[in-house]
DNA sequence: TCGTGACTTGACGTGCGCGTCAACTTGATC
DNA sequence: GATCAAGTTGACGCGCACGTCAAGTCACGA
């Protein structure tokens, strides 16, 4: 076994991202590999974090954003760190989650309102008799 | 009445955006004001637009991308213009909301486990007995 | 020993989404 | 007629998220 730890290589393939992207995040602070001499090993953690990274990007959240959110995400494995201001912070994000939840039902909603006009639209389109009904 | 249209100014109280935004989408052809003389004045349909654009950038989708999705929305008022190929566009473009909508109803899933998580810490922190059960 | 391939650290370049001047016009008000 | 607010067109600048070189290191097989 290799130990669990992966190359970059082996990262980029797996989540189809550069390597300068990932070593972007670990100057940013997103990310912190194992450093052994020059070499990068990243660990389950690394992977973990990862892929919440671009999770986050899907959603529009800055790498700045989302390096604050990992703190949050971080501490499940055993930290007290400041327990209840992390709770505040996990929160407002949740509030915010739902928000865009409920936002995104919306247009996807709209969406299929429009879907709907063009079908119809086709359909009188295709058979112009039956706009009587 | 003053016609409907709202001025740049306007637009700006309205949806809280600059004018230096307003006018780089229509530089884009995100929007297309009607011009008298020098002035921009901005028809309902340029504020249902808005709406949309900064939907848009709040689900992280490039104003390229919101230019192209405009044109779907925008047919909804008699155009017919490629109508079926619009409708494939509509429906990748659902696809990709609710793929969209379903990660982030898993990640929220995922905060509500963190939060509870953090709860559990803080009881057991303020009663330690309770740790027994 | 000599590639070869995978990795490294700078350092500059790039596209996007505007911000921020400067210099000007235009209509209303004093 | 002067001023002032609101708008205009360039044009340059900036922060973000990387892309893209150049130049070097290091382990490995022929």
């Amino acid at each position: 076994m290799t130990d669990d730890t992966m190359t970059i290589g082996e990262m980029c393939r797996a989540f189809d991202v550069t390597p300068r992207a990932l070593r972007f995040y670990e100057q940013k602070e997103l990310l912190n590999p194992i450093r052994e001499g020059q070499n990068r090993f990243y660990t389950p953690r690394d992977r973990a974090r990862l892929k919440l990274i671009l999770r986050g990007k899907r959603f529009g959240f800055s790498l700045a954003e989302i390096r604050d959110l990992l703190e949050l995400y971080h501490l499940g494995d055993g930290q007290i760190t400041q327990l209840s201001a992390t709770l505040e912070a996990a929160e407002r994000h949740h509030a915010d989650l739902t928000a865009k939840r409920d936002e995104l039902a919306t247009a996807i909603t709209e969406l299929e309102q429009q879907i709907q006009m063009i079908r119809k639209m086709l359909a009188e389109r295709s058979n112009p008799r039956s706009a009587a009904e």
